[in-house]
DNA sequence: GTCTATATGCCGATAGAC
DNA sequence: GTCTATCGGCATATAGAC
């Protein structure tokens, strides 16, 4: 409970640099320049962390799973118990970053998939680990729910259909400079959920989802 | 049906090149370099066509709005008349082409939607033309087959839910270095459009979809 | 661990002869 | 319309004093 500024190191400094920059920039165009002033760090305290700009995108990766359940799923969550409205919850956050970044937001993950070059297989793999891990959260969910979904659901491959569309939805809404196209996925989404969740007895989830 | 060698003109022959080049490596990661030598051309020669390389981007995805028909509609649909059958038919392109490359296949539409600044909007612009494009020949599919799905159907939205999930699987596809994920994206939306036709007289469309 | 200064190379774009 | 030569700038990374 100390009052302190947070001393934070010159590593952390340049990790939530990265954060920051290659999310809302991009790996590339990214420059080493943009890092170390955003950072206030200079280059020689740059190569003395880290051995390449690359090594610093993989720590700000490794940072990427910690973070996933305090930054991510804790405060999409918070207040909301049914495990279903979680995953909708879940996609509510992402719908605020898109409002929040006038509609030019791009997930830091799906993008880096899509930007980093297939031969940099530890960058991949680390990317893969993140879109495991939120799949993962999202699978939770389909297990606690499981009573309520009809029985032929296979839950893990539900799960990785919502990032699925998740990360299909920002695109899209990046490309038109709105968020209509996340929010027709979404609304698609729940369309399918109630499909799956339809001959269950306890159909409690059904306030608005249909419009 | 002359057997003459086809003589390119240089602009078009600039043209291709940014077809496969901004595909294979993306828009920054190509250097004017590696289009003007996979071209065949000299600098002085581009700067007579292009005022920039921005521009030759942009010549590139008018290119793309003009290709999408005749490259890849018409083979994805020879011999599949069914319309429902023809959504999955284009959706098994995509499917090759993840195969042909290794499973580091981009889609370059969403690959620049997710790389270039929001600040060009000419560029998204165009960008989600292609989208528009795209999803309106799932839409064509999905008119054609009105009558087999249920009533409520939003056919606008669903056709642009189809190219949510080809868009994030591909995506996923390419971190994992696998089809298995866009596979099962597709699985799963194939598991939507059964609940879809489900209702419906003329279930003709069961081979054998649930594996 | 941090600082300043700088190496080295490729980037997109241009000049100007032919 | 095409050629060669080259510009100025910024990229990542390094050197070496403190």
């Amino acid at each position: 409970m100390s009052t302190a500024p947070a001393p934070t190191s010159t590593r952390e400094r340049l990790i939530q640099a990265a954060v920051a920059l290659f999310w809302e920039k991009g790996y590339a165009n990214t420059s080493m320049s943009d890092l170390l002033s955003h950072a206030g760090v200079n280059s020689g305290s740059f190569y003395h962390f880290f051995d390449s700009k690359e090594e610093l995108l993989v720590a700000m990766l490794d940072r990427y799973l910690t973070m996933l359940q305090p930054v991510l799923l804790d405060p999409a969550w918070e207040g909301v118990t049914d495990p279903i409205e979680r995953i909708f919850a879940l996609l509510g956050r992402y719908r605020a970053l898109i409002l929040q970044t006038d509609c030019t937001y791009g997930c830091p993950i799906g993008r880096l998939a899509l930007e980093i070059s297939p031969e940099q297989r530890d960058v991949h793999k680390l990317l893969a680990q993140n879109f495991d891990g939120w799949a993962a959260a999202v699978r939770g969910c389909l297990d606690a729910a499981a009573q309520r979904l009809t029985r032929d659901v296979d839950r893990d491959r539900l799960s990785k259909f919502v990032l699925t569309v998740m990360e299909g939805g920002v695109m899209l809404s990046r490309s038109h400079r709105s968020v209509e196209p996340f929010d027709a996925a979404v609304a698609e989404l729940r369309a399918y959920f109630d499909c799956l969740l339809a001959s269950a007895p306890k159909s409690k989830t059904k306030k608005n989802h249909r419009r």
